[in-house]
DNA sequence: GCTATTTTTGACGTTCACGTAAGAAGCTAT
DNA sequence: ATAGCTTCTTACGTGAACGTCAAAAATAGC
């Protein structure tokens, strides 16, 4: 799950502002195949998410009926993917890993409020917290693949040795 | 999916000749249901990997009319489970992957069958050869985790830093 | 030999993570 | 305003990886 087929390599319309790519480094507000694109999912895949909690309830279409990404967003879901690919996470998970991440935003919002410094404080603190936690996981998934990679060194150096024994070719 | 949630903890019947754990290292033979409980799985999980060729076929049930299951197939599961939860990989790809080892097995029984140097070598090189294709895989999945581990590093640091900013509590 | 477990073989059910299809509605460029 | 695309919602479909249930058969221990 890695090269998803899509259901269309770039959109036929011609004339769009951007080539979607530089759409996100600019402040623009995306629509969701772009995203779907720049993220390697697709559409139903995003709105599923979005379905599941994993992306807040865009009360960004107040701007109107559909849908629309920011740059943030746009990370969010490519946090999403990594997480879900290399860690094997369900999305049940998931949504467990990421309440964490999703106070983070409201909390950024707060952290740009507030000029109270104990407060602040204890806001970073928490997005700290939540960074050692997907550090453990990561670091922990990490160990065991190396257990594993260990394994198969050693499987690979009594192959090895055989063949020296029968002579090189 | 690490910790599935068994039937029962351990079989009510007592006197057992083998508390279930000696048994492996031991030559006996074991029956599915011990089996599952020694690769953290469970009877249908076999029994379906068995359906999907991943386990070659139980030609082992000459004996009876129940699966009956020696250390190598133990070993071959625990592989499976460990290919599946920390790759990831389907049991399709799994099945793949696996080709190489199960030919692995055949090319054991020649192995000890043949005298030819020749032949011995190029045999030992084949299970080489798979052994360097897992290597790749996990070493792949271990670089990208790596990858995510130093973004995060870097976004702990960036939290350090700003909680230094305030001053130490 | 009898009884209590365990296993076997179907076959249907289930959950997850989307895919797909359909009709209506919304944007966008001309 | 209109054509041509994209997106919206709703809803059913799907493949993977098992779970669960039932009836029959096999085994183990006494």
């Amino acid at each position: 799950m890695g090269a998803v087929p899509h259901t269309g390599a770039s959109p036929a319309g011609v004339g769009l502002g951007l080539p979607s790519a530089e759409a996100e480094r600019s402040g623009a507000r995306m629509r969701i195949g772009e995203v779907a694109e720049l993220t390697g999912t697709t559409p139903r895949t995003i709105r599923y998410y979005e379905e599941l909690g994993l992306l807040g309830t865009p009360d960004d279409r107040i701007q109107g009926k559909h849908r629309s990404y920011g740059a943030a967003e746009v990370e969010r879901i490519r946090e999403i993917v990594r997480l879900r690919d290399l860690l094997g996470l369900s999305l049940d998970q998931l949504s467990q890993l990421l309440e964490a991440e999703t106070a983070r935003a409201e909390i950024r919002a707060e952290l740009s409020a507030t000029a109270d410094g104990a407060r602040r404080r204890e806001l970073i603190a928490q997005a700290g917290q939540h960074i050692e936690t997907q550090l453990g996981l990561v670091q922990g998934r990490i160990a065991e693949l190396r257990a594993l990679e260990a394994t198969l060194l050693a499987k690979r150096a009594r192959v090895t040795e055989k063949l020296v024994e029968l002579g090189e070719p």
